[in-house]
DNA sequence: CATGTGCGTAAGCCATTACTTACCGTAAGT
DNA sequence: ACTTACGGTAAGTAATGGCTTACGCACATG
């Protein structure tokens, strides 16, 4: 299996953070370890769970790897979710009508 | 912290393959159980790590505890990710301008 | 060619956690 | 009251995974 959905890499919260870091704009790996309170190469085993998970891009610039967030995996996810949304309405609407039990 | 977000509950594959079964509508326990290839105390456990994020909800009928997906946790998980979609798509169409590199 | 910069990978350690079985509590039926 | 049904909890174990340091590779610069 290994990360094969994008929520197993949102799980975490270092992960999350990195994500977040990015969500600002495209940034080095070392950038963000700058902003983080673990170890580069410990951002730089997250942003590959990341990759893996299609929630980020990278590119390079000399011997820098820029990393940004990609909508691919983002879509992915929203996708995903949207399937709970209707049934989880509905649920709802249930549960308000037996007066909130 | 403990799961205080919401996408840590939903980082554990077990735990989404109890969250789907419930996105077909409310579950005894028991059922769920009988739908996975883990024990019923294993079930339990996953449903208080969901119930503690708010993304299911239950109730009571006799002994049976009946489960169901909540609004509130997913509303909150959606929310979370609307907030990368418009930085997301500003990141991707700076990346299309630049030739997709 | 040598040095410096920026990252990824390997190896190992430690904390977290997902799972099991055993047990206990509660509700309903006989 | 006894029994059965249904689930949460406790305790212990095995595995996952997140972190560190050490190392190696690619690119740029003197």
């Amino acid at each position: 299996m290994a990360y094969a959905h994008a929520l197993d890499a949102l799980g975490d919260p270092t992960r999350r953070a990195v994500w977040e870091i990015l969500r600002k704009g495209p940034r080095a790996v070392g950038e963000i370890a700058a902003s983080l309170p673990v170890s580069r190469p410990a951002v730089s085993q997250h942003l590959r769970v990341l990759r893996d998970a299609g929630l980020v891009r990278e590119r390079r610039e000399g011997t820098r790897h820029i990393y940004a967030v990609s909508p691919e995996g983002l879509a992915e996810v929203r996708s995903y979710l949207e399937g709970f949304w209707a049934t989880s309405l509905d649920e709802f609407k249930a549960y308000a009508e037996r007066g909130g039990q």
